[in-house]
DNA sequence: GATGAATGAGCATTCATTCAT
DNA sequence: TATGAATGAATGCTCATTCAT
């Protein structure tokens, strides 16, 4: 009866689905949510503007979804497991690999530091991010408080602003920024 | 035959080119770059839109003008003084001011933030406001040189990366961030 | 070699057309022609968007074939028998069985009124109406020679029209229009 | 200061909406309400599409005022006084008037009419035009209380159903609709 | 015959910018 | 100088229709 396999329709689907979020990736990460255009997006992913909304629901919709992919990225990259008790050797291996995918994934980390700052974006993407994160501050809270912190949870607020402003920097001046030397202080401060 | 005298006129323009930039200020921050509509910043700011273009090329423009002005007042409040030796003292003062300053004109920063994160906005942004900066980056290069470290250019990096950092968290989140006890933190990691 | 009889596959097609139809009349009906949309309509056919092209050339056919289909229904089920000689008891018949008919199939009714009133349609439904319609209005006609009026096609007309207006408000306002009483007077002026 | 006084400007704006109006009304009228497209009104209108937006808060809002706009000149152009008590000849001369309207203003009726038959815009019609027809009913009510009928409201909605149904043919076969005779026969019916 | 992915023209709406006055 | 009416290009989105399979 059917023309094609309802898993040759699912294979298409994932794999437009997919060159979708790639086009939207770059496109909202290199002009911001607002100035991309869907029109340019699907242009760019070789798809008719009709189809993307075959696949979301909207362009919000797709910057959501798009979010949780990076966000996942990244987390994956990290090797993050939820749970794990946080060593020395295990929190040095996170800030170099995170700095790795950093370089590696600089156009997901572009989009979700720029999608993170406009305020509207921010709620809706602290909403679906913060969940997923949440079980790592906990393990770095006890990472801290082993290492003997009067004060552990500001230990982890104060070294993850500190991650933050530092990525950030890398990543609007890659060329210029001194990454290496830096990840040696960021060791030396909170593990050494 | 003129009701009005040329220095009069100057200071109507000086005057409503405030308001106009006030407006567009509380505008954009709360709204975005570009939600934010000509049409609403000059009904705030009690002048017809056609009038905003006597004053200001283009929303763009507007943008520019007001970002070097908000960059400006954000630069006065912390009291920075070009080509002033940096002491312990002075640059806890700064730090401290600097917080301050962030807590009173919220509106400000994160405009500046917001603005700074899309990645159009950025270049540009940039160009106009290294210039200004550059001589207090030298001095705090000094005062890192004088406390011995090995390379005292990339400790400025490190640690104008650290505020960037904290003071983005602690805008976006001003009511659960621990700004007191990080100040803190800082001052002893970077001073003390 | 043929595992379906020629005659099975015409009941399929014939039951499938039926299905798109009563789907169409549903969705038409309710939401009118305009918002309809032909995915909806598919779905409630429990058939693909591409089989409908199958059976109907357009949405527009599609409207045609139903408009076909319900003023079909509404005149069998009046039991209008071309050709008959109308009595008092038969146009009293007619009457209260077309009232009935109105209760029973308000969806048709509701379609086919929509429908008529939209300027485009207009012309197109009357143009394939009249036709059916016209040996009832003859027979309609002569009934009113009979009773001895001085101008029967006038009268054929009023009595239409009288019909057209009261089956309207009865569509509309189901629950507050007198029906019965309406009815009453009806039959008290042109038959009585 | 102004370039151009209140009074112009006021002028200017309600000369174009008139026109406007006037465009939307034959366009409607014509196409119905969802096929009428902003482009071919403004268009019509001899105006740009943005511009409609300056006079109307939206498609639906355009229909809202122009059914409002409709609904006054007709009541208007019937000289249906509130409150007035109506004799057999106030009421002759309502429903020649009427007619008279009918063939003068077809294109309001027709838009009336046809918006009238769709279930959406049906709501949002009677909404807004049963409170100004109220009073009418209410005195219709008294005269044919007055005649002695029984049932007074239920004569009422015979009457109104009866020349809705006739206005209704009368609209869309103007030619072919014997409209003088019938005049005569509603004359006889109801008053005579 | 049957599917649903894909297209593209069309829609209502917004808004920076221009311009007659 | 100052106004706000006017423009028109662009946007997100919908949907009848087509077509490879």
């Amino acid at each position: 009866m059917s023309p094609r396999t309802e898993e040759q329709y699912e294979e298409m689907r994932v794999g437009r689905k997919a060159s979708i979020l790639d086009a939207a990736l770059h496109i909202f990460g290199e002009e911001g949510y607002h100035s991309a255009s869907i029109s340019k997006i699907s242009k760019k992913a070789g798809v008719s503007k009709g189809l993307m909304y075959n696949y979301f629901d909207s362009k919000e919709d797709l910057l959501k979804e798009l979010l949780d992919d990076v966000f996942q990225t990244i987390m994956d990259s990290m090797g993050v497991v939820a749970g794990e008790v946080i060593t020395d050797e295990l929190l040095i291996k996170h800030i170099e690999t995170s700095f790795d995918v950093l370089v590696k994934n600089k156009a997901q980390w572009k989009l979700y530091l720029s999608m993170i700052m406009q305020p509207i974006v921010m709620e809706m993407a602290m909403e679906r991010m913060l969940p997923k994160i949440e079980p790592y501050l906990m393990s770095l809270t006890e990472y801290f408080q082993k290492k003997g912190y009067e004060d552990p949870m500001v230990m982890v607020q104060y070294y993850t602003s500190t991650l933050d402003g530092v990525q950030m920097r890398a990543l609007f001046d890659p060329v210029n920024y001194p990454i290496e030397e830096i990840k040696k202080l960021i060791i030396k401060q909170f593990i050494a």
